[in-house]
DNA sequence: ATTGGGGCCTCCG
DNA sequence: TCGGAGGCCCCAA
């Protein structure tokens, strides 16, 4: 069994995030230590097992555009609209005003 | 908006 | 144990 662990602690990161908010997959990644890691988040995320658990979708580029998804980019911005948030032309808009800064984490 | 180069974590031979 | 490939990326041109 593969180790999990970075895994896991990407999803606790992203757990702080609330809704109506998004977060960028640097940003959590710069919260687990490393700035440079953000694809390794890209892809923990890509491997939640449960969609309705961590909230993936709150998880845009740095740019500000929708990034990817494993239920379809369509899906993913359909429940970033059902938290309320704007997106235009496949980005999200007001970036600075809903964007969350997660909050630096020790991994395991 | 595109593109090329780079770095991080995993899986697989 | 080592090496290569690839992914929900990032950044500078």
């Amino acid at each position: 069994m593969p180790c999990m662990d970075y895994d896991k602690s990407v999803y606790r990161v992203l757990m702080q995030v609330p809704r109506g908010k998004v977060t960028s997959y640097k940003l959590i990644a710069s919260a687990l230590g490393n700035p440079r890691s953000s694809r390794a988040v890209g892809n923990a995320l890509g491997r939640n097992p449960d969609p309705d658990g961590p909230p993936c979708y709150r998880v845009i580029k740095s740019d500000g555009s929708i990034g990817g998804y494993a239920g379809g980019v369509q899906e993913k911005i359909r429940r970033l609209r059902a938290d309320g948030i704007n997106v235009k032309d496949g980005f999200v808009l007001d970036l600075e005003r809903i964007l969350f800064i997660p909050k630096p984490i020790r991994r395991l």
